[in-house]
DNA sequence: ACGATTATGCGACTTACATCA
DNA sequence: TGTGATGTAAGTCGCATAATC
């Protein structure tokens, strides 16, 4: 895996000046929402604009997704969400960790959870009725689970006809598998920026890396410069043909006088190819696939 | 055609609970 | 056994969009 693999995350990077830069994002939700579904178009740009973003692009974050969920989501896939009564349990006094290795227990539980709900699934409104009753937490069975992830392979956002229909399929309401579905989203695009903030760190070592490595060279090119400037002076004319330095502006040039690719700074300017192996250059900036990380 | 209103879905953030070390 | 950390289902808020009037 090449250094340009490692930085093709889909990863914007730039200042932008008109995003809130607090986190209070309640206070300036506003504004934030209203740039949130512009950042593909703006990103789009992102070579042009002076902003700073961070944020991996969604196909990518998509497509990355199932796999690195996989260990999350075990192997048991197919239907057997279907064959088992599946329907969810609160894990009030067995142990989750139980629950997830036998799917026995769980049948037991979920006659427990039975009892509770009078023998039927509790609808949205009858859900919405239980007024006063303290929040429970719902763990989904080893098989919903795995539906679950399956489903959200294929998609990751459901349709009414979906949602409606693998809630039947799973015992669930629909509302469960719709707030399923959006913490889904949500984990895979907090792992995925995860995956990105590395990457990001890994460019950034990168650079510095380069930087030293550039800052070295030039106190190198410098001190040549200082030494060679009394033979220089020894030299015939024509002698000098692949390292030279312009006595007006002390600038060490190459023999065919082109000047090279300018740094700004006025310190030096040199053709490399006189020099050695030409040195790989990497800018986040220019190139391609860096541009995303 | 247009603006206002409403319903719906989603992301971001938060809370509450269960579990584990 | 008490406790902090962690994972996650569910609640809340605000926005975008489409449909309707």
């Amino acid at each position: 895996m090449g250094f340009d693999d490692i930085c093709n995350t889909g990863l914007g990077l730039g200042i932008y000046r008109q995003l809130p830069q607090n986190g209070h994002i309640h206070h300036d939700q506003h504004q934030h929402q209203q740039q949130k579904m512009k950042k593909k178009q703006i990103l789009k740009y992102d070579h042009l604009l002076p902003f700073l973003t961070l944020g991996p692009s969604e196909d990518h974050a998509m497509k990355s997704a199932t796999k690195a969920d996989d260990h999350i989501a075990g192997k048991v896939y197919g239907d057997q969400a279907s064959s088992i009564s599946a329907l969810s349990s609160f894990s009030n006094s067995s142990s989750i960790k139980k629950e997830r290795e036998a799917i026995g227990d769980e049948e037991d539980q979920e006659l427990e959870y039975l009892e509770r709900v009078s023998n039927s699934r509790v609808s949205d409104e009858d859900y919405e009725d239980q007024e006063g009753s303290p929040r429970k937490k719902l763990r989904l069975n080893k098989a919903q689970f795995a539906t679950l992830e399956d489903s959200f392979k294929e998609h990751s956002t459901l349709t009414p006809k979906q949602k409606q229909a693998l809630a039947e399929r799973l015992n669930l309401r629909p509302r469960q598998v719709e707030v399923w579905f959006q913490n889904r989203r949500a984990r895979t695009k907090l792992k995925q920026t995860e995956v990105d903030c590395e990457l990001l760190k890994k460019c950034c070592e990168t650079l510095t890396e380069e930087n030293k490595r550039l800052q070295k060279e030039l106190q190198e090119l410098k001190s040549l410069k200082v030494a060679a400037a009394p033979l220089y002076m020894e030299m015939p004319a024509g002698a000098v043909t692949s390292l030279t330095m312009c006595p007006s502006c002390e600038r060490i040039c190459g023999g065919g006088g082109g000047g090279g690719g300018g740094s700004g700074d006025g310190s030096s300017t040199v053709h490399f190819s006189t020099l050695g192996p030409k040195p790989h250059f990497f800018n986040p900036f220019t190139h391609p696939s860096a541009a995303s990380c």
